[in-house]
DNA sequence: ATTTTATTTAGACATTTGTCTAAACATTGA
DNA sequence: TCAATGTTTAGACAAATGTCTAAATAAAAT
Protein backbone atom coordinates (compact mmCIF):
# COMPACT_ATOMS: atom_id res chain seq x y z
CA UNK A 1 0.00 0.00 0.00
CA UNK A 2 3.15 2.50 1.00
CA UNK A 3 4.62 1.01 -2.42
CA UNK A 4 1.42 2.04 -4.55
CA UNK A 5 0.87 5.32 -3.29
CA UNK A 6 4.67 6.47 -3.48
CA UNK A 7 4.39 5.24 -7.40
CA UNK A 8 1.68 7.37 -7.47
CA UNK A 9 2.72 10.34 -6.42
CA UNK A 10 4.94 11.74 -9.22
CA UNK A 11 3.65 12.91 -12.66
CA UNK A 12 5.86 11.43 -14.81
CA UNK A 13 5.22 8.06 -13.42
CA UNK A 14 0.74 8.33 -13.70
CA UNK A 15 1.81 9.24 -17.25
CA UNK A 16 3.43 5.99 -17.64
CA UNK A 17 0.69 4.16 -16.49
CA UNK A 18 -1.39 5.91 -18.87
CA UNK A 19 1.13 5.27 -21.61
CA UNK A 20 0.47 2.05 -21.05
CA UNK A 21 -3.11 1.67 -20.50
CA UNK A 22 -2.45 1.51 -24.52
CA UNK A 23 -0.63 -1.38 -24.34
CA UNK A 24 2.73 -2.81 -23.42
CA UNK A 25 6.04 -0.68 -24.60
CA UNK A 26 9.15 -1.12 -24.13
CA UNK A 27 11.48 1.30 -21.81
CA UNK A 28 12.50 2.49 -24.88
CA UNK A 29 9.70 3.30 -26.39
CA UNK A 30 8.51 4.76 -23.20
CA UNK A 31 11.53 6.83 -22.42
CA UNK A 32 10.87 8.61 -25.79
CA UNK A 33 7.91 10.38 -25.00
CA UNK A 34 9.22 12.29 -22.38
CA UNK A 35 12.48 14.68 -21.68
CA UNK A 36 13.92 12.90 -19.02
CA UNK A 37 17.18 10.76 -19.34
CA UNK A 38 16.81 7.06 -19.94
CA UNK A 39 18.27 6.17 -16.51
CA UNK A 40 15.61 8.59 -15.06
CA UNK A 41 12.85 6.84 -16.94
CA UNK A 42 14.21 3.36 -16.22
CA UNK A 43 14.47 4.07 -11.87
CA UNK A 44 10.26 5.40 -12.21
CA UNK A 45 9.75 2.06 -14.37
CA UNK A 46 11.03 0.27 -11.47
CA UNK A 47 9.43 1.82 -8.68
CA UNK A 48 5.93 1.21 -10.94
CA UNK A 49 7.28 -2.39 -10.49
CA UNK A 50 7.80 -2.11 -6.96
CA UNK A 51 4.13 -1.00 -6.54
CA UNK A 52 3.30 -4.05 -8.92
CA UNK A 53 1.64 -1.56 -10.97
CA UNK A 54 3.55 -2.73 -14.41
CA UNK A 55 5.09 -5.90 -14.96
CA UNK A 56 8.46 -6.64 -17.20
CA UNK A 57 9.10 -9.42 -19.69
CA UNK A 58 13.08 -9.20 -21.64
CA UNK A 59 12.42 -9.48 -25.27
CA UNK A 60 15.86 -9.79 -26.57
CA UNK A 61 17.77 -7.19 -25.67
CA UNK A 62 14.20 -5.29 -25.09
CA UNK A 63 12.15 -5.07 -22.25
CA UNK A 64 8.79 -4.89 -22.59
CA UNK A 65 6.42 -3.07 -19.65
CA UNK A 66 2.91 -3.94 -19.14
CA UNK A 67 0.48 -2.43 -16.81
CA UNK A 68 -1.23 -4.10 -13.85
CA UNK A 69 -4.49 -3.10 -13.72
CA UNK A 70 -5.00 -5.57 -10.47
CA UNK A 71 -3.30 -3.39 -8.33
CA UNK A 72 -5.84 -0.84 -9.01
CA UNK A 73 -8.41 -2.48 -7.65
CA UNK A 74 -6.51 -2.45 -4.41
CA UNK A 75 -6.78 0.93 -4.55
CA UNK A 76 -9.77 1.13 -5.14
CA UNK A 77 -11.06 -1.00 -2.12
CA UNK A 78 -9.35 1.76 -0.12
CA UNK A 79 -11.17 3.96 -1.70
CA UNK A 80 -14.79 2.64 -1.57
CA UNK A 81 -14.21 2.43 2.65
CA UNK A 82 -14.90 6.30 2.12
CA UNK A 83 -17.61 6.19 -0.30
CA UNK A 84 -20.60 6.05 2.51
CA UNK B 1 -4.48 15.84 -8.67
CA UNK B 2 -0.95 16.62 -7.59
CA UNK B 3 -1.60 17.69 -4.19
CA UNK B 4 -3.92 14.81 -3.70
CA UNK B 5 -1.40 11.93 -4.67
CA UNK B 6 1.15 13.77 -2.35
CA UNK B 7 -1.15 14.46 0.63
CA UNK B 8 -2.50 10.27 0.39
CA UNK B 9 1.68 9.48 0.05
CA UNK B 10 1.86 9.46 3.79
CA UNK B 11 0.87 6.64 6.55
CA UNK B 12 0.06 9.03 8.92
CA UNK B 13 -1.84 10.89 6.97
CA UNK B 14 -4.10 8.40 5.84
CA UNK B 15 -4.37 7.41 9.35
CA UNK B 16 -6.02 10.54 9.71
CA UNK B 17 -8.47 9.93 7.03
CA UNK B 18 -9.88 6.79 8.24
CA UNK B 19 -10.33 8.06 11.63
CA UNK B 20 -12.10 11.21 10.11
CA UNK B 21 -14.22 8.50 8.57
CA UNK B 22 -15.95 8.31 11.97
CA UNK B 23 -16.81 11.73 12.23
CA UNK B 24 -15.11 15.43 12.46
CA UNK B 25 -12.49 15.71 15.21
CA UNK B 26 -10.56 18.53 16.81
CA UNK B 27 -6.47 18.75 15.97
CA UNK B 28 -6.07 18.20 19.31
CA UNK B 29 -8.24 14.74 19.20
CA UNK B 30 -6.21 13.71 16.25
CA UNK B 31 -2.86 14.20 17.32
CA UNK B 32 -3.50 12.00 20.21
CA UNK B 33 -4.23 9.39 18.59
CA UNK B 34 -0.21 9.07 17.20
CA UNK B 35 3.11 9.21 18.94
CA UNK B 36 3.87 12.27 16.66
CA UNK B 37 4.35 16.39 18.11
CA UNK B 38 1.10 18.43 17.84
CA UNK B 39 3.09 20.92 15.55
CA UNK B 40 3.67 17.96 13.61
CA UNK B 41 0.06 16.62 12.91
CA UNK B 42 -0.67 20.43 12.29
CA UNK B 43 1.61 20.28 9.41
CA UNK B 44 -0.03 16.81 8.02
CA UNK B 45 -3.78 18.41 8.50
CA UNK B 46 -2.50 21.19 6.68
CA UNK B 47 -1.40 19.19 3.65
CA UNK B 48 -4.43 17.21 3.58
CA UNK B 49 -6.35 20.67 3.19
CA UNK B 50 -4.45 22.20 0.42
CA UNK B 51 -5.27 18.56 -1.23
CA UNK B 52 -9.03 19.49 -0.21
CA UNK B 53 -9.30 15.86 1.55
CA UNK B 54 -10.31 17.49 4.82
CA UNK B 55 -12.08 20.91 5.87
CA UNK B 56 -11.56 23.13 9.06
CA UNK B 57 -13.47 25.35 11.31
CA UNK B 58 -12.63 27.25 13.90
CA UNK B 59 -14.97 26.28 17.35
CA UNK B 60 -13.72 29.00 19.87
CA UNK B 61 -10.17 27.74 20.95
CA UNK B 62 -10.31 24.17 19.03
CA UNK B 63 -10.24 23.60 15.21
CA UNK B 64 -12.53 20.43 13.78
CA UNK B 65 -11.23 19.18 10.92
CA UNK B 66 -13.92 17.30 8.88
CA UNK B 67 -13.13 14.49 6.10
CA UNK B 68 -14.05 15.80 2.77
CA UNK B 69 -15.39 12.72 0.42
CA UNK B 70 -16.22 14.79 -2.55
CA UNK B 71 -12.07 14.64 -3.71
CA UNK B 72 -12.64 10.78 -3.51
CA UNK B 73 -14.92 11.57 -6.86
CA UNK B 74 -11.86 12.80 -8.52
CA UNK B 75 -9.71 9.83 -7.53
CA UNK B 76 -12.31 7.71 -8.68
CA UNK B 77 -13.13 8.83 -11.93
CA UNK B 78 -8.68 9.22 -12.65
CA UNK B 79 -9.02 5.09 -11.78
CA UNK B 80 -11.63 4.29 -13.52
CA UNK B 81 -9.85 5.15 -16.48
CA UNK B 82 -7.78 2.22 -15.88
CA UNK B 83 -10.59 0.32 -15.48
CA UNK B 84 -11.43 -1.94 -18.26
C1' DA C 1 -5.09 40.79 34.24
C1' DT C 2 -2.89 36.60 34.18
C1' DT C 3 -2.55 31.96 33.32
C1' DT C 4 -3.85 27.89 31.03
C1' DT C 5 -5.25 25.39 26.95
C1' DA C 6 -5.47 24.63 21.78
C1' DT C 7 -3.34 25.29 17.67
C1' DT C 8 -0.24 27.11 14.28
C1' DT C 9 4.14 29.24 12.57
C1' DA C 10 9.14 29.39 12.17
C1' DG C 11 13.33 27.37 11.76
C1' DA C 12 16.47 23.50 12.03
C1' DC C 13 17.91 18.96 10.59
C1' DA C 14 18.25 14.19 8.79
C1' DT C 15 16.20 11.38 5.23
C1' DT C 16 14.11 10.59 0.89
C1' DT C 17 13.34 11.79 -3.82
C1' DG C 18 14.09 12.93 -8.74
C1' DT C 19 17.36 13.97 -11.72
C1' DC C 20 21.84 13.68 -14.07
C1' DT C 21 26.33 11.60 -16.18
C1' DA C 22 29.36 7.80 -16.55
C1' DA C 23 29.89 3.11 -16.53
C1' DA C 24 28.32 -1.68 -16.76
C1' DC C 25 25.61 -5.41 -18.79
C1' DA C 26 23.29 -7.91 -22.43
C1' DT C 27 21.82 -8.78 -26.96
C1' DT C 28 22.04 -8.21 -31.85
C1' DG C 29 24.36 -7.42 -36.26
C1' DA C 30 28.63 -6.87 -39.30
C1' DT D 1 35.13 -10.92 -32.73
C1' DC D 2 33.93 -6.21 -32.57
C1' DA D 3 30.78 -2.53 -32.72
C1' DA D 4 26.22 -0.84 -32.11
C1' DT D 5 21.91 -0.75 -29.59
C1' DG D 6 18.84 -1.09 -25.44
C1' DT D 7 18.61 -1.04 -20.66
C1' DT D 8 20.08 -0.88 -15.95
C1' DT D 9 23.37 0.19 -12.07
C1' DA D 10 26.26 3.34 -9.43
C1' DG D 11 27.18 7.51 -7.56
C1' DA D 12 26.53 12.47 -7.11
C1' DC D 13 23.69 16.39 -6.01
C1' DA D 14 19.91 19.76 -5.31
C1' DA D 15 15.24 19.92 -3.78
C1' DA D 16 11.44 18.16 -1.17
C1' DT D 17 9.72 15.77 2.96
C1' DG D 18 8.74 14.49 7.83
C1' DT D 19 10.01 15.33 12.11
C1' DC D 20 11.37 18.10 16.14
C1' DT D 21 11.66 22.21 19.64
C1' DA D 22 10.74 26.92 20.60
C1' DA D 23 7.93 30.67 19.96
C1' DA D 24 3.67 33.01 18.47
C1' DT D 25 -1.36 33.49 18.38
C1' DA D 26 -5.97 33.02 20.14
C1' DA D 27 -9.57 31.80 23.18
C1' DA D 28 -11.11 30.35 27.93
C1' DA D 29 -10.85 30.15 32.74
C1' DT D 30 -9.34 31.90 37.17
Amino acid sequence: MNALFKALNDPTRRAILERLRGGPATAGAIAEQFQFSAPTISHHLDLLRQADLVTSQKQGQFVVYTLNMTVFDELLSWLTQFKA
